[in-house]
DNA sequence: TTGTAGGCGTTATCAT
DNA sequence: ATGATAACGCCTACAA
């Protein structure tokens, strides 16, 4: 009698051999189909499999390829729209090469990032995607290059690193949101993202850890200085971790003595708190401030009103990564690969002009 | 000299045993802190492992010790919010108790979905995390308690399977949606859903193969019968898969002779889908037709108008599958971790009266 | 074409 | 307390 818990031996290839009356080698090679072997025994053996119900270990097959066909995932955010459809993409791909994803989530953690690091390298996946927190601790990531398996950054760069990156070319696109918003005569243009700094202030030659957002704020910056605007620092805010940090982002941001005319927020996340405080203190977009959200997705186009964004192709992001992962492992040039995807700036009607100061 | 593709070996217990001047056993109990070993031995074994920067290779330790510290996941779509949020709990849980995760995306497939609990059990996860999609076929999950490997059904029970499953109490709040339907004068009230089926349409003993869906519908109808209201054929509509189909739909709904004043849609994708028909088409919500949604998202309260929906605690859902499984597999009782989570209506600007008819 | 034997890196069981 | 040595389940020379 099988206890519930008694997990029965599963059947290997030792018995497959037996009951097809061949040597282990034999049956190995007949399933794994290398090596040769007569027709006769193949079937034979296929048949005594079939019988068993045999399945192979991975485990074990893995220990001696080297190889587990399986590549490691490591994100800030699976819950944040962004991830997740970067994660289909690298999934869809991964599948369609025979690869499985191990995906873990860090909540932009640094130390939950090494460790994630270190557990997947233990695991021995083939090949780590990682969209590293931070561009300052980079260390685990070095010991990824170290254990000689390769590693796709994803959607990040980080400068002194020999490592590919896949990302979306946002400067040029943030450039044209603050052009919009400044061709709508806004000149007190505010910018919030979840990234945590030093202080919440910015200075001119802030260091940030994450290049999308720097990049972000690189094309905001030239924009406004090319209309000969210096961007202030109380209307560059970091920190937005949470909604009740958004919140009170935004709330310090409305009580300037010069509040901005305009808000660009730096995801969708972010978005969504902004626009709920605004609602909740009577304020109306646009007309009573103008806004654009980094991303975009189905429902920006359903919220009254419609928001203007900035479109990034994510889920493209995701493929390119997994695809330049795999040819990597599978010793292929990956340079046709596109690693730098376009953004482009959708205009809807959240970009109003400038109310008249009561 | 180090090719680039050279992964060098990593260093192992026996290499950390030489240097340390013992023998492979000690080294073994001495990193892995079992057994005894006296206090100068283990000081010098660890500071060897820590000069060889050793780390231990989890795929031999899961070979012997049958366990790999892993649970897979196989969901429809993780690009869908509902299992974005509930992989996130999924995820928060089992790295809390030390184990990481395997996801699959089987975009509601069932041959996908197959393979995918194969892949699963070869690769000797301890045990599996499925979001089923059909309660028709489900030899593969039979497999899963044969592998003695516990599995839990997140979102959708399966008849026939002893298996838990965590889902929401849904038809209850699906009753209570359509009631404030009913309430507002609409007796023409349709239903769309992404599950495919023999048809697409409704007879009134139809077999679903997913029972979050089937609920969905329960609760609808018996609010129907409850006001002397016949569910109508026509108004329930499944195959609702992507945006061109659902586009479809709604538009087939809008052209019948006697169409519906409201819509129920089964899901956020959808619900998004057939917003935009409306729109499209010059139909305003609640004006011209009444909506409710399934889901709540951050968003649902910003769009115009603000939607009326069916909000699910599905973090919470993905956190007591995750728990359920793992006390399974500790060898736990698990009685007390509640499995059917409840639903709430929640009324905002989306339901109005009927509209007079032209 | 087939079989024998050894190795992959652990854990686990024996002695000593 | 420590050390041989055998599993775990598979792949892979090498030999027959």
């Amino acid at each position: 009698m099988v206890e519930p818990g008694d997990r029965q031996r599963a059947t290997t290839v030792a018995d497959v051999a037996r009951r097809a009356g061949v040597s282990k080698a034999t049956a190995a090679r007949a399933l794994g189909d290398y090596g040769a072997v007569s027709d006769s025994v193949r079937e034979r053996v296929q048949a005594a499999a079939e019988d068993l119900d045999y399945r192979p270990n991975e485990l074990a097959r893995s220990m001696n390829t080297g190889r587990s066909k399986t590549i490691g995932v490591i994100v800030g955010d699976i819950e944040n729209g962004y991830f997740g459809l970067a994660m289909r993409g690298i999934s869809d791909t991964a599948k369609a090469a025979g690869y499985d994803v191990i995906l873990i989530n860090t909540s932009e953690n640094v130390q939950t990032e090494i460790d994630a690091v270190r557990v997947l390298l233990d695991k021995r996946v083939d090949g780590l995607i990682v969209a590293p927190a931070s561009s300052f601790h980079i260390e685990h990531l070095r010991r990824v290059d170290d254990s000689g398996r390769p590693l796709v950054l994803l959607d990040r760069r980080v400068p002194g690193l020999e490592a590919v990156s896949v990302e979306v070319d946002i400067a040029p696109s943030a450039s044209d949101a603050t052009a919009a918003l400044l061709d709508a005569g806004h000149t007190r243009i505010a910018f919030v993202s979840a990234l945590q700094t030093e202080g919440e202030g910015y200075s001119d030659r802030l260091q940030l850890r994450v290049s999308s957002v720097t990049d972000r704020l690189a094309g905001i910056v030239s924009a406004l200085r090319s209309r000969g605007i210096e961007p202030s620092a109380d209307l560059i805010r970091f920190g937005a971790l949470g909604p009740e940090r958004t919140r009170a982002i935004t709330g310090e941001l409305l009580e300037l003595e010069d509040p901005p005319t305009a808000i660009l927020a730096s995801d969708s996340l972010i978005a969504l708190d902004v626009l709920r405080t605004l609602r909740d203190r009577g304020l109306r977009v646009p007309d009573d401030l103008s806004f654009v959200m980094f991303d975009d997705f189905d429902w920006a186009a359903l919220t009254d009103p419609p928001l203007t964004v900035v479109a990034q192709p994510i889920y493209d992001v995701g493929v390119a990564a997994a695809t330049i992962l795999l040819r990597r492992l599978a010793g292929l040039p990956h340079d046709d690969v596109r690693a730098r995807l376009p953004a482009t700036l959708v205009l809807r009607d959240s970009v109003g002009p400038v109310p008249v100061r009561a």
